[in-house]
DNA sequence: CAGAAATATGGAAACGTTACCACATAGGAG
DNA sequence: CTCCTATGTGGTAACGTTTCCATATTTCTG
């Protein structure tokens, strides 16, 4: 049994494919009678539209790109999520593209989403600091086809975007570890290349001003948000002759290297040495491990991200609308790790 | 600029689209002059072939449908790396789908991926028992479009299909545990309704019947593979009045549930109850906790699956080739966590 | 009850590409 | 020098929809 066409539905229902598809498409008069038979046949022959026969009058497709850096961090994984749920009630679906952190990956997927017809794109960026690829996006949104930026921005653009308030975030966890009487606070930064690295540093730095406290450039490092550098620092940190007593990791893999090195040298979190991180590793409640976090609705960052791109895809135009940007408040859980023991 | 069609093309450089598509497809003769020419006026017009109308007259896209139960289960990261990895050299794009593990989601996505006219669908089925779905699935082979079982099978099917021997991976873990010198064995099972729920089981069982051990059917215990049931059984355990000295749990997420209650119920692991699992969990190690596990070659599974697929849409007929079924084998890594000390 | 509006339907062009066929032209083989 | 083959090119019919436009038919409205 070859694939139904819209014909054949036509043809068994002893109706024209006009009033088919205007039944597909509930988009103009079709008659009671019609409408039975044409329910029918299209059960009985099992029809789904051809997409590309039905894309290509119309110009545009129902797929959208999402370009996020790593499917296994599972940040991404709910932002996924998050925007499935939205995209799922819509009739659009998402090519995925996992760059691995890697520009050029990025690129490549980018002209690949080019060519698909995609009618939007959501990503993540891996990094703002890439002129070109910055140039790319403005090329695609050129385009027509709108673009929301998700956790991380770049230089120089007025995209759509969903951020999460980073310098609040960062700034009560330091701030939580500073009025449970920590002064020297390390504090494992994310690179400067990323708005999210360089709010986060903002934050702390912000705590320690606020306090009226003096802040050590010594005790700011700077890790590339993998798990490894949160490793390599927090083993730097515990081996300094002047040992602060609290750090601050700038996110979850970090995070995660940190407990890990710490784990290592046998330091107990939370008594050696206090430490809050940004963003839930689930994993760690599950082994009730309490580290205090800075978290975020990450699941609600997709979604969000995709209803900017809804409304735009139905048709507010940027110039009525300017550029629309979401920026999602933190939450502080503290769970005893932040203390000061000693 | 509107998007310049292979009209623009033909016009700018003086030829007929005809000349100007066989030069995009590289599928007939070209001249030189003409491909100078056309070669410049892509250049200039920013040509890119719109996929709806490559397609429509081809019947097939340049996309496949990858279905999977729970991004958010790193098992299922690593196989989408591993599709992606041998599918970014040719061309080839995944529309990706969440089910959820639910299998209406599953259903609609596959109408959907009907719609999309993909190439081919890789899919982890939520459960071999719906019969419906297998039909389902059937009726996409049908029409002609390939297609690659991962790690669960189908019911009655003969898809081609990448798993793990299941029944080895749980035999050595179990009889890794009989040899350490446990006899009172629980199993955290998974559903009899999925392939390595079965095999798991059987491995299970194999072990007891390769040592000439006697089964106690009572320390058989079904879960979902979701980490709630594994952690809900293992307390189960715990209170047992004659509690056994070791369990193996069948999953990664079970596997973590069980971990959680032992760690509530200051149970410690490899000492008052040993513990072997299925699928590693990268975390762990990361904390150093040392968990014996059934270890398999995930990213591999996926991208052997892609390349299942490939020589499929390359030509090779079902006839000429028969079912393809690749049954990858699993590592037993042994870390202490097994052995038996009280 | 005439004409206008609302309802219902079919026909045909268009969307951008590919695939096939027809037609040239040139160079070699016999 | 004729025929064949290799090379190069253009014309045109699909592919499966949607979107107008044209044409009925029915139902109001005054």
């Amino acid at each position: 049994m070859a694939k139904a066409t819209i014909k054949d539905i036509a043809k068994h229902a002893g109706v024209s494919p006009s009033t088919v598809s205007r039944f597909m498409n509930s988009s103009g008069y079709v008659g009671d009678e019609a409408r039975e038979k044409i329910e029918k046949a299209i059960k009985e022959l099992n029809y789904i539209p051809n997409a590309f026969a039905q894309n290509l009058p119309t110009g545009g497709s129902n797929v959208i790109g999402v370009v996020i850096p790593d499917i296994n961090n599972p940040f991404f994984g709910e932002i996924i999520k998050g925007i499935a749920s939205v995209l799922d009630n819509e009739n659009l679906h998402m090519i995925l593209c996992d760059t691995d952190e890697n520009t050029e990956k990025e690129l490549k997927s980018l002209a690949m989403l080019k060519g698909q017809m995609i009618k939007g794109l959501l990503i993540t960026p891996t990094s703002d600091k890439n002129e070109f690829n910055s140039e790319y996006l403005t090329l695609l949104e050129s385009m027509g086809i709108p673009i929301v930026l998700i956790d991380r921005d770049v230089k120089y653009s007025n995209f759509d975007a969903v951020f999460l308030d980073s310098v609040q975030g960062a700034f009560e966890a330091t701030n939580a570890l500073i009025q449970a009487g920590h002064e020297k606070i390390a504090i494992i930064a994310g690179p400067l290349t990323s708005k999210p690295g360089r709010d986060r540093l903002r934050g702390y730095k912000k705590a320690f001003e606020m306090n009226q406290l003096p802040i050590d450039e010594e005790l700011i490092l700077h890790g590339d948000f993998r798990e490894k550098s949160g490793y390599q620092l927090m083993k730097h940190i515990i081996n300094m002759k002047d040992r602060p007593t609290a750090v601050f990791t700038s996110n979850n893999l970090m995070n995660l290297g940190a407990i890990k090195a710490m784990v290592e040298e046998g330091i107990e979190i939370g008594k050696d040495i206090s430490l809050v991180g940004f963003d839930e590793i689930e994993i760690l409640n599950t082994l009730s491990m309490n580290i205090s976090v800075v978290s975020r609705p990450t699941k609600k960052m997709g979604a969000v991200a995709a209803e900017i791109l809804l409304e735009r895809l139905s048709g507010q135009s940027k110039e009525s609308m300017g550029m629309k940007r979401i920026i999602l408040l933190p939450k502080l859980l503290l769970k005893g790790s932040e203390k000061r023991v000693k």
